[in-house]
DNA sequence: CAGCATTATGTTATATTATAACATAACAGA
DNA sequence: TCTGTTATGTTATAATATAACATAATGCTG
């Protein structure tokens, strides 16, 4: 289930069907683990899985208040549902979240996002996560999580320089 | 001038004489460098290398209150210097600050905290760069700079929770 | 299907982290 | 010593996140 390779996804795909199956599988997933996925809180992953990059959590909240009235705590809320339930990430040099492109497999995953256009690719790289185990383990250290954020620019991005 | 090897900083040490050698260093640093390693930057740099632990920006604050007035930007101004000349670094999953242990040698460097009494180490592993790096080129991301930031429990209280 | 416990959401207030904007002071070089 | 530059002081506020308590929806159990 490790993917190696990166994925940023493009402006070009069908994003309605992207969208209607990441809710299916956000759905069948929460069912899986009796956990409801209510209104509010597919509309918070919608909003996230949107755009396929990095979103705040106030920018969020400022989507809802546009169907009423909303506060901060709702958008935390449903945010830290669906960062339990592995549907999305934080960025934490972002304070920001991101969907999650395989919830099904549970990982923490390694993040690659483009400072120009912010898309973001999500890895779960063996080879990363083997070279921090290998560290860690020559020292007597016990791994519990990690943050991985590689900030720097997408193939699209950095062929636009180029050719600048 | 890359360490491959995890260094928790235990209690037992010579602090007087690691704090002073500490701040020699990060002079002669910034004299190299032609910038002014103020009283004020002198003060924030020693309180974030003092406890060898993430210290919070407003911790710094407290403590600059003790002497008289201090307001955040003060604090943040000198931080940020800091963060420039290569003396401390961010850990962007605390929102926090630890020193540098080579300041000598630019890097943004790996760190491992501990969650259990918070002692941190830094790393600068080219396995775990490299790793990154091959991830990053397979697919025609160019890397910029990283966070990598690792939690779980340091040698110490590892066997603590071993012998518990 | 009524009652009840649990889970989710609403609401108000506030904590925590960080920056903007402008005033003053200290410093370094001519 | 003058002057431009760099550093710090000061006030206000932005951005991110949580605490505490009230209400509502859900689903289980009898």
């Amino acid at each position: 289930m490790t993917s190696e390779r990166l994925h940023f996804i493009s402006g070009d795909h069908d994003h309605q069907r992207c969208m209607k199956d990441a809710i299916t599988r956000a759905e069948e997933l929460c069912l899986q683990q009796g956990q409801r996925f209510t209104a509010l809180r597919r509309r918070v992953f919608s909003l996230v899985w949107r755009q396929h990059k990095p979103i705040g959590a106030y920018e969020i909240l400022e989507e809802l208040q546009r169907d009423g009235r909303a506060a901060p705590p709702t958008v935390y809320r449903a945010l830290d549902f669906l960062l339990e339930s592995g549907l999305i990430h934080r960025i934490a040099s972002l304070n920001a979240y991101v969907a999650c492109l395989q919830p099904e497999h549970r990982h923490e995953g390694q993040f690659f996002i483009c400072t120009s256009c912010r898309a973001f690719a999500e890895l779960d790289s063996s080879l990363i996560t083997t070279a921090i185990e290998q560290n860690a383990r020559e020292s007597g250290f016990e791994v519990q999580r990690h943050t991985i954020e590689i900030m720097g620019l997408c193939p699209q991005c950095r062929l636009l320089k180029e050719n600048a």
